[in-house]
This record gives C-alpha cells, structure tokens and sequence, in this order.
DNA sequence: CAAATACGAGAGCACTGCTCTTGCTTTGTC
DNA sequence: GACAAAGCAAGAGCAGTGCTCTCGTATTTG
C-alpha cells in the first residue's frame, strides 16, 4: 500500500504536470487519451465526415453521453485531432530535416517535402482535415492556427539557415509592390531573420506549390495523368528550390 | 386549348432534344433542374456538409422520398452539382482568356488564373467541393474527372498556343526522368501539339501552383500572414509565367 | 380503352449530435 | 471522520439525417 503510494508519486514527479494529482484526474486524461486514439482509428478508416460519437463511445463501450464530458462537441473533437494532427506533421518534418546534412540546403528541402508528402500519403484523412476543405460551421480557433503554423516554420527554417550561411544563388532585386514588402517584413521578423523579401515571397510559393501538388495528388486531381506521381513530385520540388535559390547539391558536398 | 397544344408542340422543337416530347418528360427535367438550383442555393450558404436531400425537397414543397426519382442518393446530386460547377468554371476561364489579346501570353495565363481565383472566392463552398477533401465514401466517377480536366486544358491551351507561335522563352534542356518523360508524352498526345516534354511538366508544377494558392487562401492557411492575398497571388502567377517560359508582356505589345 | 409505367405522399428504419435528468462515486473541507 | 460539492456514467429523449418500401393516383404507351 505505502510503497504504491511512493511509487505513484514518484512517478507523478517524473510524468508531465497534468498527469499528477488525483486518480480522478489521472483517469481522465487517460481517458481523453483514449477517446482521442479511438478516434483517430475511426477517422483513419473512414474520413471525417464519418467520424462518429456515437461510433467512437461504442468502441470504449461507454455510453455517446458520456463521451461530452470529455469533449463539449464533435467540433472540439476535431479540433484536438487536428492539433496532433499539425504537430505530428511538423514533427515529421522536422526529424527528416535533422537527418539530412546541415549545410546541404536544397537537400534539407527535398527531404523536408518529401517527408510532408509521406506523411500525407500515410495519414491521408488526417491530411484532408488538415488541408482539406474546413468542415461546416467549423472556424479554426486560435489553437489550431498556431500549431498549424509550426510546418511552414519548419520549411523556412532551411532557407533561414541557407541565407545565414550565404548560400543562397543571389538575384537582380526585382522591388516588390509595397503590400507584399509589409507581409514580407512581418513574416521576416516572426522568424527573426533578415531573409530577403523576395526570398521569403518565394518560399511562401514554393510552400503552396508544395501542398497544392500533395492535394492534388492525394485527392484524384491527377487521374489518368500523372498516376504514380513520385518523379512529378521531385521534379517540381526541385523546382521549388531553384525558385527560392537553393544552391544544387553537388556544389555544396 | 389547341393553342396551348400547338404553342407546346413548337416549343418542343425550338428547345434542346431532352425537352422535347411528352409533357412528363419536360416536368421531369425541368425538376430536375429545379432541385439542383435549390441544392446549389443552399450548398453556397451551408456548404456541402450540410446538404441536406430533406431540406433541398422542403423548399420544393415536396417529401423527401420523391426526390430520389430523379437523384438516386445525396451523393449522385453531389456529382451532379460538381459537374456543373466545373463546367462553370472552365467556362470562367476560357472567357477570361478570350478576353485577353491572344498573343500576349502571359496577359493570358495572367486573366485565366486571375479568373479562377476569382471564381474560387466568389463561390467558395462550390470550390471547396471541387477542390477540397472528396466527401466520406465518394469516389469521383468518370463522368466527373472529364468535365475536371476542363480545367488544366483550358491552362495548357495557353502554353500551346505560346510553343505554337515560338514565344517560349528556351532554356537548357535538362533531360527528363523517363517515367515523367512518358507523362509528359501521354499529357502532350492528349493536347494534340508537341509542346516540349519540360515545359509540359513545368506547366502541371504551375497548375499545382495556382489550385494550392487559392486552396491555402480560401481555406484559411495565411492567417495573419499574407492575409489580403493579391499581391502575393499576382506575383506567384507570375513567377509561374516565368517557370513555364511565357514572354514578359512588354515586349510582345 | 386497357396495361404498363412514372410519380408523389406517407410511414418507417437505423442512424446522427446533443441535452437533460437521475443516481453514484470521488473529492476537498469543516 | 462526517458532509457537502463536484465529477461522472447511464438512460431517455429530441430533432434531424439518408434511404427504403408501400400505396393510390396520374400519365404514357400499346
């Protein structure tokens, strides 16, 4: 008995904050894990749209009542599923990132896109939640948006680091209109870097380019066309990075 | 009496084959018609989600089960309803590019992406429909997937027409990876021109380009970044015009 | 004119998200 | 340690959904 009590509180030291305190609590957040798992099983195998209270209650074998404890809605459901959904992503990301070689940029690039696009072919419903379009009455809460912005950060993270090290191709200052130079700055010092205007303006494209060839893909736009679309994505990939001047590998290593 | 019978029996003839012939044939259609108009009407302001057979037949004053006389499940209306919306906005596009000088190609691939975006924020949930998460179980017929490459062809029309009349600027021909290079072929067969296998692909990048741009905008991924789009819009299609080869403006004029 | 066909209405099934009430258990406080 | 407060699961119920089936009527075809 006593030796329990030890052992559980010691345990709670070592476990994240709310996972402490009270057994109640304790059940709780596991449970909200598992509703939150179960979920994820059910949206994995039948899309959003699908996703069921009701449906996700059965399998804990709880009554769909009992389920609003937890969550005050469907919508809030979805909201937690798509934070994990954003931060999973970015963690993708940025792993594969970390992998590639530090000073090999355009490397890091392909590697971070190609990293977002299996992560999209393996999770493809989370995908559409995420990318797809936004469910009903559904507005992105403030939550949502800021961990969703974690995977562009991830991105311009490269190029950030590609400007540091002078390694990006320099090119005649086309000036850009004046509203775009303001969004420019303002992404700039939210990275806290003096990346170029137009380079940041590019990498916004190439961030777009990429996702809208992954949507693309994963939503049957491409049928009878580019059907296995591997090469396509490499190709436009690199293409990407030569817009926003990556310099090719092979000069680098 | 015999009037009205005759006035019906010209009309017949001065309308469509499928309005013609007998009265209940032309009732039938012209419901038809009448149960896209109210299901479109209530998808631009509830979106697709919230589509409801039910409250489509409520406006019609009729009981929901005589709707599925003439569309068998929610799902073949959808198709209907996505059929249509790609048929408007190819028509968009082709009348934008008409309208625009036909040698100054950029002006062109400028005015048709301008419409398209154009068309996505004027009917968004029609757009979110196209070019959004497909619907839970919904996979697009074939019938769909022809009227949606309306669309790219409408934009590849474009490049043709520039190859055609040797506007596009060269470049070194960095070889393709075969199995794009047989993509790019099939795509080419398909246009009926011989527009360089690089160009070709590079104009998909483009198309890619432009779909993730207006998805990112209207599904709200620039949050507090880029939030009023067109300049960034302008200037990505234009950094699209440069990667397919189209001719600066000025100095076609 | 008669048979075949198309049609609208209604009832009904299985399902959904969500609310509210009812008992029970775990908490924190005198 | 007793007790009120708060948290919890269960059940019933509401309004809505897509879809099916039956039934009487209207229209078309032979």
């Amino acid at each position: 008995m006593l030796s329990y009590l030890f052992t559980d509180l010691s345990s709670d030291r070592l476990e994240d904050m709310n996972a402490s305190r009270t057994a109640r609590e304790r059940a709780r957040s596991e449970l909200t894990q598992e509703i939150k798992e179960a979920a994820r099983r059910q949206l994995s195998v039948s899309g959003a749209q699908a996703l069921s209270l009701r449906a996700v209650a059965r399998e804990l074998g709880m009554v769909s009542s009992a389920l609003y404890r937890y969550f005050a809605s469907r919508d809030e459901l979805l909201t937690a599923l798509i934070i994990d959904a954003y931060e999973a992503l970015a963690a993708e990301i940025e792993a594969a990132d970390r992998a590639a070689l530090s000073a090999d940029f355009r490397g890091r690039w392909e590697a971070a896109c190609r990293a977002t696009r299996a992560w999209a072919t393996a999770h493809p419903h989370e995908y559409a939640l995420l990318y797809g379009s936004p469910v009903p009455g559904y507005h992105a809460p403030e939550t949502t948006i800021a961990s969703g912005s974690r995977v562009p950060i991830a991105l311009m993270t490269i190029v950030r680091d590609a400007h540091e090290a002078g390694a990006l191709t320099l090119r005649d200052e086309e000036p850009l209109p004046p509203t775009l130079t303001d969004q420019a700055v303002r992404i700039t010092e939210f990275l806290g870097s003096d990346i170029p205007n137009d380079v940041v303006i590019r990498s916004v494209t190439a961030w777009t380019q990429l996702f809208g060839m992954i949507t693309f893909e994963l939503f049957g736009q491409y049928a009878n066309s580019l059907d296995p679309a591997d090469t396509f994505f490499d190709y436009s990939v690199d293409r990407m990075a030569d817009l926003i001047g990556l310099p090719e590998t092979d000069q680098v290593e």
